[in-house]
DNA sequence: ATTAATCCTATCGATTTAATAGGAATTACA
DNA sequence: TGTAATTCCTATTAAATCGATAGGATTAAT
């Protein structure tokens, strides 16, 4: 399930994409626009800013703008940023691996290969998906 | 993430799948095998029964045994039961469908259309892939 | 009868999630 | 210079979910 939190932000991400005007976009416009919690909102675009995606522009007139073009943010970084791991397990994980506690041999575990497949075909829409893509109608 | 219940489920039944005797497959035997908690495994091939995956025999040499071929067993409808929802959001969920609270519109949500792509790649992965894959080395 | 298995319900502890609270730091501008 | 408006930061909380456990009831083989 995803959480409020990556859908929070994603939908964020948009609306500051949309709004093309060099003007920052405040938390407070964007949690009116899109019903989003304004302190949860607060936090949420802080990790975005933290991570690299947005930056901020603070006091009277501030709040955030994108800082690469839109079709140069993937939805693989933004996802890991907000969702964590893309992968459903950690032993198919490829950026937050870990072993099973189980599993003795991981080659010959079902879970694992299914779960490779599904990893997989999850990347391939993150990997050619971008804000670009999101924010246009 | 996956839940631990899917992943004991699907163990289970591929190790089920893979016992081609005809004698049942007791619990205690998969948990031991599986290293997979005795009553926590209990519960969970119960509810694999009652959705119509296993049959069992109650008492002594007693167990479980699959109701369909392995190569019946749709991923689909084992993680349905198992995991709930596939897609990632309930506004794109096609057995488990619900309105957004949010979200004015759910065609110009961003969020909407990107997930819809990740329900599609994940299903295709599921409606590919039987228990007889899982289970076959 | 006894033993061994599934069946069933309830509960518990830990973790995670979503949200809130309260203010500190910074900036615009009157 | 002071006030309002905004981002920044940390802590806390309420609720939900998850993983596991407990304790037996029921059923069947021997």
């Amino acid at each position: 399930m995803l959480s409020k939190k990556t859908k929070y932000g994603l939908k964020a991400l948009t609306y500051i994409a949309r709004s093309k005007d060099e003007i920052p976009v405040q938390v407070g416009e964007i949690a009116k626009s899109e019903q989003i919690p304004q302190k949860f909102l607060e936090s949420i675009l802080l990790t975005l800013r933290k991570a690299g995606f947005l930056g901020s522009k603070k006091g009277k007139h501030g709040g955030y703008y994108l800082r690469k073009e839109p079709s140069e943010i993937l939805m693989t970084e933004v996802m890991r940023v907000l969702e964590g791991p893309i992968a459903m397990v950690p032993c198919v994980s490829l950026n937050f691996y870990e072993k099973c506690d189980d599993c003795v041999d991981e080659h010959a575990c079902s879970v694992h290969k299914l779960m490779i497949q599904v990893r997989d075909s999850t990347l391939q829409v993150f990997r050619n998906t971008t804000l670009a893509d999101l924010s246009s109608k």
